[in-house]
Formats: structure tokens, sequence, C-alpha cells
DNA sequence: CTGTATCCGAGAGGATACTG
DNA sequence: CAGTATCCTCTCGGATACAG
């Protein structure tokens, strides 16, 4: 029996589960908090260039509504705002690194898909 | 050295590969097609019950077309058509399992957050 | 520095009807 | 059976401005 996904008894959970990571910033930001990663508000800026203030914000809200990860204010001014995983967030790491090495094989599967053009 | 993520080395590819399994369902019909499990069209519908012809119908087309997904096509009459995981979309196997052990920890971490009403 | 509020466009996704 | 076509709604997400 290799059976590990069982639609009727752990569909409704899973899809609970996977709705948190969903939305274009979710993983990105996952990502940058990888392996116990502490970020502040601005190095998100920093690191992810593409995303607007707002989805930040929310994308960080939701992800802290939902669990994974933890927001620490330093009450102080200008203000300081440090995230990180929290415990069950990093629990979400094996997955992560699992996505990323998926990532990687793409090439082994699909060598050169926009071939080197230097030999021309 | 335990960075496994590097922002300017891999961001790029990973953001790009991260894409393909945004959307709603994606990861949902993934799960079903786990384990090189073959499903088909009228298989899902069954299996995942929310879910709109259009939108299976697409999300279909769109892992076929990033080549996580493999579809076979029997000529004859009524149609059947067959969906499995192509080999690179096996190699997401070990990340599926990781995000589903994920989600049952999450009782672990998160105990009986909708309490137990069968004490009522 | 770390956000919030508002407005706006694009697209995701649903419902229904139709087809080879 | 396995889709496609169309319409419609709603949310996602971007831009900009403002605030503690």
């Amino acid at each position: 029996m290799r059976r590990i996904y069982t639609p009727t008894s752990a569909a409704s959970g899973v899809e609970d589960v996977l709705k948190m990571l969903e939305g274009r910033w979710k993983l990105i930001i996952l990502f940058h908090l990888f392996d116990g990663n502490v970020q502040r508000y601005s190095d998100f800026e920093k690191l992810i260039p593409g995303i607007s203030q707002k989805m930040l914000a929310q994308q960080l809200r939701q992800l802290e509504a939902d669990g994974i990860v933890a927001r620490k204010v330093y009450p102080q001014v200008p203000p300081k705002v440090e995230y990180r995983l929290t415990e069950w967030g990093q629990a979400l790491c094996p997955a992560l690194d699992a996505l990323l090495k998926w990532a990687e094989q793409k090439e082994a599967f699909h060598p050169s898909e926009h071939a080197d053009d230097a030999s021309a």
C-alpha cells in the first residue's frame, strides 16, 4: 500500500492548508525566510523587487494569520519589524527544499530549452 | 554554509517554475496524480467535486504545456483520455509528499483549532 | 521605517450551453 | 466522454498617495 494521499480523509484539510500558500508572492516570501532567516519589511522590498507594498504587507499578514510567519515589532522610532517562520512554518522547509530541488531538475529533464546561441 | 536558496542565481528560474504550480487547482490535481496514478478527465471531475470543466481542462492544459503532466488520447469513440505525470512531474512527488506531511503537522502545532464539539 | 487607503485594470475562476 | 465557447463576477494585484 503506497497510497499517501487519501482524498476522502485528507483532501478537505489539505486544500485548506494549500490555500495558505496560494498567491503570487507567498512562496517567494517564504523562501527568503528559509533556514531560520529573519527579515525586515524593508529587506523584503529589496529582496523582491517586483512586489508592491500593498502585496507585501497583505501577504505577510495572511501568512501571520495562518500561523506560518511570526511578526515581531520593536516599539521604537523609527519602527522596526522582524519576520521569521513560526515553528510550524519551519516545518515547511523540507517542502520548500524539495520544491527548490525540483526546480533545479528542470534543466535535467528539459535541457537547453532556450538553447545556447553562443555557438552561432 | 547552509544557504540553499540563492536569490541572485536561482530566483529568476525558481519563480518561473513556481508559477507553474499556481492556481487554485494545480496542486490538487497533481496530488491525484501522485505516485504514478493515472486519471481520466471524468475521474478528476469525481475526485475534485468543486472544479468546473473549464478550470479542469485549462489547468490540465497548462500542466501539460509546462511538461509536468502527460496527456494520452485513445483514438476511439467515445473518447478516452488519460493523464499522468511526466518524468519531471514525478520528480515533484517528494515535494508533494513534504507538503502533505506539513499539512498533517498542522494539528500538532495548532491542536483542535475547531475544538471537539463531540463533547457537547 | 512600516505600513494603510483608495482606485483601477487584468485575469482567475464559475455557470451554462454547445460539440465531435 | 472530453472537452470548447461565452458571459459574468469577483478577487488579485499594481500604482499612487497618505500616515504613525
